[in-house]
DNA sequence: CGACTAGTTGAGCCGATTCAACCCCAGTGG
DNA sequence: CCACTGGGGTTGAATCGGCTCAACTAGTCG
């Protein structure tokens, strides 16, 4: 748990990935916001069954969402990059239907409940950006469903590194030509309900093909256009988000 | 289109699935309500790509959320039933990124956006009520997720059969022992990533080991306990849902 | 120096797919 | 009136994508 550096100060609102707010925003957000803390990769630090009483921002770091059956299957409903909201989905629940967990070392912004239903109250524009942002998440698991449902393995495998480049981009978090990279391919098994096997003979295949590199932790997009096409990926526009 | 009926009759109201509203509440969502439609089945009514500047209730009948892939390939995200709420997926993006289509003859309440602006202004638990719609329907998304991710062919229809009961029983469609079921076996294959066949010889060889029977538009559950054994069917609570 | 994590590769198998018929029934129009 | 058509459902055969099992490498940590 650290001290909050100040959010008028936050190094995400430096980027253009988010919407602007007028400061008085900025300082009731502040004002809400309990502290900060780390959490060490690896770490699930929202279990499945928790109550959430708190929410969080990600500030820095990689996470992910998942599920799991009772015999131990699991998968991977989405990454968590910084920026992204987490809390939405259980904060009216007793119990949360899903687990967090810490891709990489993390530093959390903490929002306890009642400051989200303060926020609501006084700030209504905030509020609807909450739900913008729950309703953005909702687009992405929408995009994983129908990868998984609809996508040969080959194909969910170009979407998702296409997805996550472009998710990473737009957060400052790559290099010139390539972006720190800190899945295994086990979570890109989790996530595209693939085998782990099967994961890695699709994977390094399309890395013979010279459609991308990934290697100690770097992912670079050698044919991002070739990809892009193997994966059907929608030219969405890229908008400002909000970021609470 | 049809003169709306009032909503304080509101029949979906009367049932226990929704929380309880103020009459000053009630009567605050008939003034933004613009009116109510009537859409035939199998018609299209939100399309992949269009601007939503139209949000919408379920008032009676069932649809269903999809996306695609330029080459046809789909996939059903969700179905909707009476009570759910259209379109805060889209509400900020000019192209909604999926289409929704009715699955029966349904009546829609419809929203203009500016309206739902003034209910975040307004009643900010109004508007709390709607972002916890919202990550509703993002866990009912993460579930089919993990199914079609994780879960044999078998398995993924007993979770959506059981899934779909309960929430028709739910807003009181089921019968005293069985639902009228509108899905074909289009519809289920589309919602499971499954091809028509292979749904076909499934959904026959379940019905001969008699763990439900689906014919002629009814579904019964004939052993719903097994069913949900088979699927690991999680026993959330059922609570009340908001109604806009 | 184990012990453990992440990645790699081959062999064989099986669940789900595609292709191809076929049935029943409700419209619909000549 | 009845032939025609199209939607929904059913079934068998052949194929294949992705699975499991199994073995092995390289790096890292205590």
């Amino acid at each position: 748990m650290n001290l909050p550096i100040s959010c008028r100060q936050c190094p995400l609102r430096g980027t253009h990935a988010f919407s602007p707010y007028s400061d008085e925003e900025i300082d009731f957000i502040q004002g809400i916001l309990a502290h900060q803390v780390n959490v060490k990769a690896g770490t699930i630090f929202l279990h499945e069954g928790d109550d959430g009483k708190q929410l969080y921002t990600v500030l820095s770091g990689w996470a992910f969402r998942y599920g799991s059956l009772s015999d131990g299957r699991h998968q991977i409903f989405n990454f968590l990059l910084p920026g992204d909201f987490i809390g939405l989905q259980h904060q009216l629940e007793e119990a949360s239907q899903h687990g967090v967990e810490a891709l990489t070392d993390l530093t959390l912004c903490v929002f306890p409940r009642d400051g989200v239903w303060d926020l609501y109250r006084t700030h209504p524009a905030l509020g609807l950006d909450l739900t913008r942002l729950c309703a953005h998440e909702e687009r992405i698991v929408d995009a994983n469903l129908l990868s998984v449902g609809r996508r040969s393995a080959t194909e969910r495998i170009a979407m998702l590194l296409i997805h996550l480049y472009k998710r990473a981009e737009r957060v400052g978090l790559a290099g010139s030509d390539d972006l720190d990279f800190p899945l295994t391919q086990q979570h890109i098994a989790d996530a595209l309900g693939l085998s782990l096997v099967h994961t890695n003979k699709t994977l390094k295949r399309l890395q013979k093909s010279g459609f991308f590199t990934l290697a100690e932790g770097r992912l670079k997009l050698v044919n991002p256009a070739a990809m892009a096409r193997l994966a059907d990926y929608p030219a969405w526009p890229l908008r400002a988000h909000p970021l609470i």
